[in-house]
DNA sequence: GTAAGTTTCAAACACTTGTTTGTGTCCGGT
DNA sequence: ACCGGACACAAACAAGTGTTTGAAACTTAC
């Protein structure tokens, strides 16, 4: 239905397509950025407290956390918290994307200032799951890791159409899910090791 | 200097820092959609003749070519074709990742109707260093890593911003295109075998 | 030197964007 | 019943976009 991102559609499209006056907006939320940042809020403050709830829960059954363990943990919050059938979860991520590559530094800055503790929380569980890495190997990979789930979905669509033009069959959401998990482990595991 | 992409900059803009007049880029471009895919152009044409010229010489030298080898084979094309010290590499990572990102469909449409036999030559040489993975399994870890690589660039600046601002020094670009490549392989080579 | 063709330039055009405005409508409290 | 705050709505606003226009300035050829 909407395949285009969000930050570069425009009020009058979203309004419309909600039913609702293009004023109401600026009148309930003061700006469109500030609309913008109340998704990534609605979207993100239950899945960091289901993460952080899945992190304790898990780190009192199990001495040792694996970084399958823990990519795990991310996708099953994802599903548990937004549903696994909807597509709301790619429709954020592509949201996601466009926070990083548009120039939207309000929505970087935003989320950094918001949600920075809980990522640096998440990594401090990844960083004994990966004893060879440094510093610097921890945050690179991460961001490598982030940047393909973030890439992956956000052109979900494009990429499923493109497959499907090849091989003639769409490929299902676990298949995808699946693979793009095993890349990240992959990387995130061998990468410091050479 | 030019913090923006391209895409998303404005005519005015980016002829005003050219010293050249607005209506000059219709004149001689048609269009600002022809204006960036002749950018497009510019820069890949002579890339995928250099990867191609490489290809088969290394085909000679070596009779079987690992993945390293072929990610090796990009990088250094990048390199010899548009310099390392320039920020060329970079800036053109970014416009070419608001072409997946950005709701810009003719970018994509243009760049696979125009490249979209060298990068299948270029994953056909990648199938036999790859051979635990299917066909689909080969098209989604591809994209995958391209999508790493996508993302790092098109984020380069923001990314060493962050990692400066949490380790206080500067990330050499050497470094983070070894660990790039690095986090690469170990998807392609890994993610099949699970 | 003049004519024809090409390129430059400021101005205007048509359109879209987010935001504001002023009026009207609803609804609960006294 | 009526007042007052909260909300809805159409219209207008200011600013920005890519593109077009028409007249100058230059270049080339005869």
């Amino acid at each position: 239905m909407r395949n285009r991102g969000f930050a570069e559609t425009s009020l009058r499209t979203i309004t419309g397509a909600a039913g609702v006056n293009l004023a109401a907006v600026n009148y309930h939320f003061g700006s469109k950025k500030a609309l913008i940042q109340a998704v990534f809020v609605r979207f993100l403050d239950p899945l960091v407290a289901e993460v952080e709830r899945r992190l304790t829960d898990m780190q009192q059954s199990k001495d040792h956390l694996s970084v399958e363990d823990l990519l795990q943990l991310l996708t099953q919050s994802v599903y548990d918290i937004h549903g696994k059938g909807s597509n709301r979860a790619t429709a954020f991520m592509r949201l996601l994307g466009l926070a990083y590559t548009q120039s939207q530094a309000h929505l970087r800055r935003f989320i950094g200032e918001r949600y920075g503790e809980a990522f640096q929380h998440y990594v401090a569980h990844l960083k004994p799951a990966l004893p060879g890495a440094t510093a610097a190997d921890l945050f690179w990979h991460t961001h490598f890791a982030l940047g393909t789930a973030i890439f992956t979905m956000s052109n979900f669509d494009a990429l499923r159409a493109m497959s499907e033009n090849d091989t003639g069959s769409r490929t299902p959401v676990d298949f995808i899910v699946s693979r793009l998990t095993a890349f990240m482990a992959a990387g995130l595991h061998n990468a410091a090791h050479e």
